[in-house]
DNA sequence: CGTTCCTCTCAGGATCCTCTGAACCGCCTG
DNA sequence: CAGGCGGTTCAGAGGATCCTGAGAGGAACG
């Protein structure tokens, strides 16, 4: 249903006929929608987003996406019952869940299955695009797992298997450190900010300061450059950026 | 009628044309019948579903499966009575009732002859996927085992004859830590969630917490990494990862 | 009907991760 | 040259996460 294409060392997804992959964001709270939505269309997706299950129903039957984004908790219908209509509509939509993080949690047990994940909110939206990039590869590389790897130089990252390595040298990074050598790494050579980075990969209720950010850019030095060319750059009062040696 | 195609580990079902092989999953709980065709469709089957007999007979007619997977219990026809209508339609289907614990139990002992098999409620994905891919193999492999066992390194795991061996020694497993390394070998080298794994491996209605999945978890890694290089990781944070030694 | 085995709950303890605070460094500017 | 600013790094508290032993309850089996 979706290949992935090559290009210069990042993966894009497209469907078979070349078009970007088709995505839906329903959530009633219009600030975690459009920050979804920006997210995901900046990393190339077409995306449509919805306030309410009726609407959603409705621009799924126009739009036909390949993954919706759905809060459990929406006001006027149940999310499984969404779900199951939106499975009538178009039988090979993969669906992530949002759900808050107690509540909801259980309920979703039991009811989702392979085409299917969730996220707990609060998440960040590095969380979210890492997802979604899981579950539309995998509908559309059932039968191969090339391309799952993205490449910086000596680089390499495999967001599935949550791996990285440097010369072929497996490296050990927690959580957080993975998360923000993700982000580095899908924006290679381009300088990001702090700020972007605060909002990317920290959870959107997040109220720490910017610090947060120099500590563990420190951390990745440690184990991603030690002793190496290094790959990851200060720009002065910009931000920071991700670069293959020698270039 | 179906061969198994080898690769990287993974042995993969596929028709003797090269298509993938058809199910068609009946049930009357929305949430069941869209669970389990996300979950085959997600292991290689081109899956159609119906919530009564009537949309399933008629989907048969069109769709020509393989493999049915029959709730007992439909509001309109008799299981039994939906199986002799779909045989008279495709002769050699392959048949998987969905039977409730106690009642129908043993009239569907004597009935299922032949290549058929059933599952008790409340079931997991795996036990579903399980006996559906040994179905589907046998159907097409009446005179030949070969492919059975899925290897990840020197781990070797049999699903016909409920066999793990760790280079060449038999290992006893329970039938839940059998069914969480299978669902581990399924994806090896991928990271995947204690949620995703209680998803998939435990009963639907399993009302209990992440914690079990730790427990097992441990278990497995007792016998299966015990003074061994260790296969099972944890990754922090996130959940576990089945890998190969040293690579 | 008794025994054995399996499954799950509970709780203690160990480990690891994350973030705060503060010291330090170097560059730029006044 | 002094001071300020941005950035780096260290050390450590607190918390989250994970592991494992012990044991109760129940299912399966003979």
């Amino acid at each position: 249903m979706l290949v992935v294409m090559r290009e210069s060392g990042t993966a894009k997804l497209r469907r078979p006929d070349g078009t970007p992959p088709r995505a839906l964001v329903v959530d009633d709270e219009a600030g975690i929608t459009d920050a979804l939505v920006s997210a995901l269309r900046f990393d190339g997706f077409e995306v449509r987003g919805a306030l309410d299950a009726r609407s959603a129903i409705q621009a799924a039957s126009e739009h036909h996406p390949d993954l919706v984004i759905l809060d459990v908790m929406l006001p006027d219908l149940d999310g499984f019952e969404v779900l199951h209509r939106l499975r009538a509509v178009s039988a090979h939509v993969c669906v992530l869940f949002l759900t808050a993080r107690d509540s909801v949690e259980d309920r979703i047990r039991g009811i989702s299955a392979g085409g299917d994940d969730y996220v707990t909110k609060p998440f960040s939206l590095q969380e979210v695009l890492a997802r979604s990039r899981g579950l539309v590869r995998r509908a559309g590389l059932a039968q191969s797992r090339v391309g799952v790897g993205l490449r910086v130089g000596d680089l390499v990252l495999d967001e599935d298997a949550h791996e990285v390595r440097r010369g072929g040298e497996l490296i050990e990074l927690t959580a957080t450190e993975f998360a923000l050598l993700s982000y580095l790494v899908h924006n290679q050579r381009r300088v990001v900010s702090k700020a972007q980075i605060l909002d990317q990969v920290w959870n959107y209720d997040f109220g720490g300061q910017a610090h947060v950010v120099e500590l563990y850019i420190s951390y990745l030095r440690k184990k991603i450059d030690a002793g190496r060319a290094p790959m990851i750059h200060t720009v002065r009062g910009v931000g920071y950026v991700l670069r293959p040696v020698e270039s």
